[in-house]
DNA sequence: GCGGAATGTAGAT
DNA sequence: TCTACCTTCCGCT
């Protein structure tokens, strides 16, 4: 389930684990087992992440600065999952498990799984857009883009481009750590029509877009899913009944093709775009 | 048991 | 625009 709030989670959950102390490291899958080897034994020094990228440093024992990385990337099928003693023996299909303090850690089927340097990381970084997680706390998370802040920068791109805003919020040069549920999402939550062109949104809109990334995806860090729908339209609050699907949270438009909105009843539509299934309700989004 | 889909991306054409 | 890649799970036979 990788969208950013899932890696932001991900990156916290290990330093709660495993951080500042010794770690056994294996693949036994096997496909990293020669990083693992020389992993195996030492600190993981901290964690970091970035958009869907996550990054586990490590060093030698009594160091505090990593001297290697970790990069993790999920991918659509990647799935991590941690667990307490006592530690089963890792199915054959586990790329990558760590061990310690009482805890695992299982990471299987990613796209990427690979020990990098603290400039190969800093190369992922440089290609990556503005992550609505890496807003740092307390910026005034319901103001608008400020000048040459992480906002902002995103518009300098989707303002100047011809490309629709589906597509833009799905490009992590543009925008990192959106994926295909939060982008049908907050389009819906702000009455955008998906195939609008970026250049054709107004700067109001693209800051009242990026503040609601913020607060969404914080959302979805502290409670580990996507939760979209606003408090006057929750299951209780409007007498229907909660969504059964195993993703989990309360959404607008996602996988709901053909079912009627909750807001207007028009049926929600879906179509490829970008490689992926869109959604959107015809009625609501029309700006 | 099989086929398809799934919250993703890189690389070839 | 396409294809390949990684794994799980669900619905269908």
């Amino acid at each position: 389930m990788p969208e950013g709030h899932t890696i932001h989670r991900l990156a916290e959950d290990h330093l709660a684990r495993f951080g500042g102390r010794p770690v056994r490291v294996s693949s036994p899958q096997g496909k990293f087992s020669d990083s693992a080897a020389l992993l195996d034994g030492q600190t993981l020094t901290g964690v970091d992440a970035h958009g869907k990228h996550l990054f586990l440093g490590f060093g030698p024992a009594g160091v505090t600065e990593a001297t290697g990385w970790v990069h993790v990337h999920l991918g659509l099928f990647g799935k991590l999952g941690f667990g307490t003693a006592p530690v089963p023996p890792p199915a054959d299909t586990v790329r990558l498990r760590l061990e310690g303090g009482g805890h695992y850690a299982d990471l299987r089927g990613p796209t990427t799984c690979a020990l990098i340097t603290a400039p190969e990381k800093q190369a992922v970084h440089d290609r990556l857009g503005p992550d609505p997680l890496r807003v740092p706390v307390g910026s005034a998370p319901s103001g608008p883009a400020a000048p040459g802040g992480d906002g902002a920068r995103a518009w300098a791109r989707i303002s100047r481009s011809r490309t629709t805003v589906a597509a833009l919020l799905m490009d992590q040069k543009v925008v990192a750590g959106v994926g295909n549920v939060y982008r049908a999402e907050v389009l819906f939550r702000h009455g955008i029509d998906p195939y609008r062109a970026g250049k054709d949104l107004t700067r109001r809109a693209w800051d009242a877009i990026w503040a609601d990334l913020v607060d969404l995806m914080r959302e979805g860090v502290r409670h580990n899913r996507i939760d979209t729908v606003r408090p006057e339209h929750t299951p209780e609050a409007m007498g229907r009944p909660p969504r059964v699907d195993d993703h989990g949270g309360e959404v607008y438009v996602y996988r709901r093709a053909r079912m009627p909105c909750l807001l207007c009843g028009t049926e929600i539509r879906t179509a490829p775009l970008a490689a992926r299934n869109l959604f959107w309700c015809p009625g609501c989004q029309q700006a």
